[in-house]
DNA sequence: GGGGTGATTTCGAGGCTTGAACTAACATGG
DNA sequence: CCATGTTAGTTCAAGCCTCGAAATCACCCC
């Protein structure tokens, strides 16, 4: 069974300059004393590691600081001009392409307006790969330095490198849009659902930074979600764990677009939550109409509360996580104004054992976050594997 | 942040050695060759590696196997005398003590009688003690090769070294079962949760074997399960996870024991199929009530199929498993007639895409599986840690 | 300018895995 | 019965890696 991680000497070193890696982009700048500490690994290594990285021009230094007494000390931090990650979003009305670099910064974006009707796959394709080429071109960034394209979609996405993707929405029944893309550019392409990567964005930058057990809702017209265990994204044996808005809240209850009943999405998304309140209201005004709802004080808002509260107890029980953030447009503007009745509703629901309500928390990222978190899946698979040789030629 | 493993080359070597012993362990006797092709480590480690774990005594050889025309394979094992565990399953009516080698064999065994009414924590920490120096002793094993001692309990095990526990079925509020047990005993103790030992104990020999994301759920007089994920129980952040029986599936119905309304649990426990069905029945006799009630044909057996395909539906969409083993003797009684029909509902409720009906399956272990999952945390443990060096004198 | 004090670097030591070359242990065929 | 072929397992030098200890650095303070 047990084929795990690390065979031989040098897997070793990489794992441990991925670590310090890891340890310098999430950590902020710091020494190389701050780091050994951080790391666990002597400073004698670490001084050859940075060397190797700031060589690499990987790591740049980043001032220094007094220590009371003794030599200062330099800080340092990830180069964020080393490489460039390019984020997409693949939405229901439009298809955003925006270029970052390493720390996340906006350098360019671009906008494709997609015909809600009409998903065309091939279409999406081409909106996606003339975006890559429009941002890096705008930019002005060398193309040799971006590092990745990452794709959020509706729907799930299977595994393996067509990834296959399926999403009601656009009536997606097994798209390859890898495939499709893998024709027009070389760059490492990571398509993933987009509640994931809106997930992944609010751990690395949001209210889930620091949790290592998470789970992260995303409740918009539909309702999606991360599960993050040990850190990472938990995506099940076929990419399609997490799945939160099909969990069912109440047995042989209302009909789900999936096909299934009582599942969360067909009580919470907004859709949902507006039909039950006998609003009719097309795509662009959802948010005006819940908006609209919230504000009247109907008794669908605290029905909705309840239920909530319901499927998040059923999350604690299963996950027993760290935290919960509660984010997507809906969840925002439900939670901005109903936390405390939230966690009131969660707890009423959970032992009080491993639940503790100020772990439900509100999102801190817009909705805009989806294709700043595909970015983030690039620079994920870029300090995984190719933090231990630079993939391009380093300029200096 | 990204502290993770493997610091030092020792640390290396440590976790190969793991790594070989598990697949040594779990992948039969076998030759080196075929190590050195599971495990990916080259075959000169592999013959120092196991020349060191020969020379420990902890692997032992076992025939040889002809392969036409070249020298014969000497086929390796793990030393099943090398060491032995302890597992306890501290139940509803008695308490359990069981003594295995390492390849699970029951040596000895031990059972103590409690009065359901009073669970006094120092009487069954007392029987417990009692119990592990007995079956040492019947066993006629040395003392100092018991490797450790696992327990198996009903209720949440909070994480620490006090290990406490919280029992609704006991009245346990926080009993530190740990600090009750290290004061009669020095051996390793590994307390947790009597379902998820189980449930390891069906992951390591039973319907789960050889799957790394799997759910075992466990129905009994009331639900427990395990959620495995990358090959481990998934404990979450407090070691409250995979509390799958307070899943809730109906949002606002009957009456948990917990305190909350709606619980799988609530609905799917052997005692609430019962009351469903307006049958009273004491502890002892619900095996037979329930084999009654199967018999009968009555509706409310169709009903809980169908409320075991909404939460399995849950389960399906969060964590996307690769196969979900039904256990515990009321489910074996439920599945053991029912189970396409389970799957069938399961199916029912859930998107094509991830999930196989056929992944779902029958447990094969029986109810005593809770003491020999306890051995297995003790079995797991050596493993990890203990793989380095032989904790004990070496006995030639 | 000298001493004090942490931060970093240098360097030898001890370990690890590996490929390549070797040895062991059988089958076969003449 | 011996030479040959074939596969399994072992030995060994090479190349890496991290670490502790001993410098070396780069400041502050007096």
């Amino acid at each position: 069974m047990g084929t795990s991680e690390r065979r031989t000497v040098r897997d070793l070193r990489r794992g441990n300059r991925a670590m310090l890696l890891r340890a310098l982009y999430f950590g902020g700048p710091a020494s190389r004393n701050e780091l050994s500490g951080a790391t666990g690994l002597s400073a004698a290594t670490v001084s050859t590691m940075t060397a190797d990285l700031l060589a690499d021009n990987l790591v740049v230094e980043a001032g220094q600081v007094d220590s009371d007494g003794g030599r200062p000390r330099v800080l340092l931090r990830v180069n964020p001009a080393y490489g460039y990650a390019v984020g997409v979003d693949v939405g229901e009305t439009r298809v955003s392409v925006e270029l970052f670099d390493l720390e996340m910064k906006e350098h360019a974006r671009a906008h494709y307006v997609v015909r809600s009707a009409r998903h065309d796959p091939e279409l999406v394709a081409r909106h996606i790969l003339t975006g890559v080429e429009a941002v890096i071109a705008e930019s002005g960034v060398p193309a040799e330095r971006v590092l990745g394209v990452g794709v959020g979609v509706p729907g799930i996405v299977e595994p393996g490198p067509g990834a296959l993707v399926r999403a009601k929405t656009f009536a997606w029944e097994a798209v390859p849009l890898g495939t499709l893309l893998r024709a027009g550019t070389s760059l490492p392409l990571y398509v993933d659902n987009g509640a994931k990567t809106m997930g992944q964005a609010e751990l690395w930058f949001g209210s889930g930074r620091g949790t290592r057990e998470a789970i992260i809702v995303l409740m918009g017209s539909g309702i999606g979600g991360t599960i993050v265990t040990g850190g990472t994204i938990y995506r099940g044996a076929g990419r399609a764990a997490g799945e939160v808005g099909h969990l069912k809240i109440v047995a042989g209850g209302r009909p789900c677009r999936c096909g299934a009943r009582g599942c969360l999405e067909a009580y919470l998304g907004a859709e949902a939550i507006l039909d039950r309140a006998g609003i009719v209201a097309d795509s662009a005004d959802e948010e005006a109409a819940l908006a609209g709802l919230l504000e009247s004080g109907s008794p669908v808002i605290r029905e909705s509360v309840d239920l909530l509260g319901v499927g998040l107890s059923s999350l604690v029980h299963l996950f027993n996580p760290e935290r919960i953030v509660i984010g997507g447009w809906a969840g925002l503007m439900l939670g901005g104004r109903l936390l405390d009745e939230i966690r009131a509703a969660t707890a009423a629901n959970t032992l009080a054992q491993p639940f503790r309500p100020d772990s439900v928390v509100l999102g801190r990222l817009g909705p805009d976050a989806v294709a700043l978190g595909a970015a983030t899946l690039v620079i994920e698979a870029f300090f995984g594997d190719a933090a231990l040789r630079d993939p391009v030629p380093t300029i200096a």
